[in-house]
Formats: C-alpha cells, structure tokens, sequence
DNA sequence: TCATCTTTTTACCGTTTGGTCAACTAAACG
DNA sequence: CGTTTAGTTGACCAAACGGTAAAAAGATGA
C-alpha cells in the first residue's frame, strides 16, 4: 500500500536526497514561480500571520490544493523566500573591494543599496516583517550567512579606517545605520507617502533620497580633523 | 426591552457623548492598564493579525469575554495603543527649540529619540509593524498629528540650514534618517543581537550606538566648506 | 437585610484557517 | 491507441479565531 516514492512529490521537503534531484518540469518552474511571486506580495503586505494560503492562491491563479501541491505548506514559501531573498540581498555587501578606493567602495554600497531598496520594496518589507517578529524563521541564516559576511566587511572597514583612508568610525554601527536608512524608504513608505505627500513618492523622493545620502555618508566617511 | 443606556458600557465607543463621562472606576482603570500592557507584548511581537485575543488574555490574567468587557473589540485595542503611542512618540520632536543652539536642539533630538527606542522597543515595534503593512489603522493620525508637526520642524530645520547655523542639508530627509537610525535598534533587534553577540544587545551596543549617531550627526550637521 | 449595579465566567456560535483526500483531467510515452 | 504519470480540483475537516448570550458572582448603598 504505502510504497513509498512511489509518486514524484513536487512538495519535496527541505532534507531531500541530494541524489534525487529529478529535474523539474515546465510547468513545475512555472507554477513554483508563479505561487512564490504572490506570495511575495501578500507576505510582503501583511506579513507571515497575516497572509493566508487563499489569498496567495486566488493571486496566483492556482487553487489551494494546487499550491499544497508544489509546496508543503504555509512556512515552506515563506522560508523559501527568505532563502531567495537573502542571497540577492547580501550581494552589495559582497561587492566591497579590498583594492578599491575606500570611500568610493562604500558610497557606491550606500546608493547599491538605496536602489536595491526602491527596486524590491517587497523583498525588503519581508524581511523586515521577519527580523520585527524575532526572526523565528530566518535566525540559522543570519547565523550562517548574514554574520560572516558582516564579521569581514566590518573588519575590512576597520582596516581602511585605521589606516586614515576613511574617518574614524566604527564599522558595526556604520553598517547598520546604512541599512537603517536606506531601507527606511521601503519599510516606512506608508509614512514617508503621508509626509512627502501622496503624488511625489516616486519621484523627487526617490532623487532626494540618493543625494541625501551620499552627502551625509560623504561628510561622515571623508578623513578630517577630528 | 431595549432601554438605551441602561448599564454603563466600559466598552465604550470612541464617539461617545462627551458629556456622558462616568468617571472609570479604580477596577476599570486598573484592568485596562493591564490589558493594553498585555496587548502591547502580544501585538509588538506578532504584528496584529497574529496576535489573538486569548493569548492577550491569558498575559492579562483575564478571560477572553471580560477583555471584551472593557473594549469593544480586538481593533479597538489595537487603535488605544496607537493613540496612546503618539503622543510620548512625538514629543522628543515638540521639544525643539527654535530658539536653541541649533546644533545641540538637533544632536539633542537624535540622543531623546534613541534613548527612547531603547527605552521603549515594543512601542517602537508597534508602530513599525503598524507602517509596514501600510498604516491601515493609523493613517488618519498620521496626517493629523505627524504631518503638521514634521513639516514645523522641516521648515525649522531648513530656517537654520539657510541662516548658516547648521549644514546645508534636506531637512526632511534629516529627519528621515534620525528616525531610521534611531527605531533601527530597536526594531531590528532581533538581527543586531545576532551580529553583535548576544550577550551584548543591552550593554556595549547601547552605547557604541549612542556615541556613533552623536558623532554622525555632528559631522552632518556642522557647517563648514561644502 | 434586600435590591441594584458592576464585574466575571461558562458555554456557545459562525467564520476563517491550514491542510487532507479521493477523484478527476491532462500530458507523456510505448 | 492505452497506460502510466503529472497536475488539478471540489468537498471536506479539525482547530483556532473573534465575538456573543446569559447567568453567576461581587460590590455597593439604603
């Protein structure tokens, strides 16, 4: 009776045998895009608890049973777009050179960032949602993935610090006051849309934003008198 | 059957008759403290589709239907802690003074706002949740309240800029990156506590935090060659 | 004491939610 | 063609949800 295998299983768990990789079909990708894409909008939009499996199917123009088809449940689309999103995520922070010229390195960062922000509003309001409810999903990858990265790119800004290239700051909080704002404009648009006034949020905001920063991070990275 | 008013109504609407004021009894008072500092624990963690009225109530000590004896409903709960929120939140804001030292009301505001992130991380969290899933409860109260008192302070802000007391900055996107910077820690404590080591959330990051933003924040705002 | 008003609880209701099941349809392949 | 497999769906379920009804229990004051 229960043989087991004895189907594909499309909703494969996350500890399958790496051996058994069977190639997904067209419409696997098509439909696994399609579900993950309205779930990014609805998670996105009110947030892990909030979003319910009816809402993402009748997005995605699938049936209930449909999407429990490809995934296994409610948490495996939401993990995976948490596992999605971290890598395109982190790859500003990758993108520091050692050999480059430090300020340029890493006002480039800040407008990367910046745009990475206003490009995938989305993406950034997941994670925010995620990291504001304890990261009860996402921790093993900050762990993994989030705080090496973070360990050398704050090492390498402190190199360049105490060697005079940039001024003298600490690297951490350098860090995350760069994330603090520039993901500020996606996480609190519903804020930002009231104060700049509904009509102007894509636009001189959005300029207003980049030139802002890269003026503010200039003045507080450029070597002076201390 | 139906005499209007016939036992006093503790659940009482928001529009109620101003003139109808029943002085809350010492056991009214004292259950509704505790069930909106129930609420704020429940709601900061788990947003405000994922908190539910039993967990409330269990934190509260209280049975469900006698929460819903004091509030009409799990919204209106919700709504009394935004309402309540507002006002301490935007004080450090009233506070500055268009007839202080520019730079030090500023660097002020930046140390109260922080210091009350850090004092008050689950309102912080409230409130971001609130936002991030576009401000559907709030939204009124930000154009009443937050709107007009931003843009006094924008244009202060930008009174100083011109006059040469403090650097040529966007007034508003100031603000934008004092509020980022400074909710960040509170709001994104969760991802700090991992990067930062966990047993140091409460003790040095504190302070690296408070002597970074002082320090940006006086190299942003300190006039001097463009 | 009794009568009245406030507070609390027990039992319940209708709806929504994540998820299952068995049957159905559509491809793929010989 | 027929058979096997992949994909899809309507019907359903148990649990959790916000909320209600009514009556019990406490407080209050004459």
């Amino acid at each position: 009776m229960s043989d087991p295998a004895k189907s594909r299983d499309p909703a494969q768990r996350s500890a399958a045998k790496p051996a058994s990789a069977p190639q997904p079909s067209r419409i696997q990708m098509r439909n696994r895009a399609r579900i993950l894409e309205a779930a990014l909008d609805v998670f996105s939009q009110h947030g892990y608890r909030g979003a319910t499996l009816d809402q993402i199917a009748e997005s995605a123009g699938l049936s209930k049973p449909n999407i429990l088809y490809y995934f296994a449940g409610k948490e495996e689309i939401h993990v995976t777009l948490l596992h999605q999103l971290m890598d395109s995520w982190l790859e500003p922070l990758r993108q520091l050179d050692p050999d480059g010229v430090p300020l340029d390195e890493l006002l480039t960062y800040v407008r990367r960032k910046l745009e990475m922000s206003q490009a995938f509003p989305r993406e950034s309001r997941l994670f925010a949602n995620e990291i504001l409810q304890g990261a009860p999903r996402i921790a093993p990858l900050l762990e993994e993935e989030l705080k090496p990265l973070f360990d050398s790119a704050s090492a390498l800004i402190d190199r360049w610090s105490r060697a005079g290239a940039i001024a003298d700051v600490d690297a951490r909080h350098l860090i995350f006051s760069i994330w603090a704002t520039t993901q500020h404009y996606a996480d609190f648009e519903a804020q930002i849309g009231v104060l700049m006034g509904p009509a102007d949020t894509g636009g001189e905001a959005r300029r207003g934003a980049g030139a802002y920063l890269a003026e503010m991070y200039r003045k507080v990275l450029t070597p002076g008198r201390g």
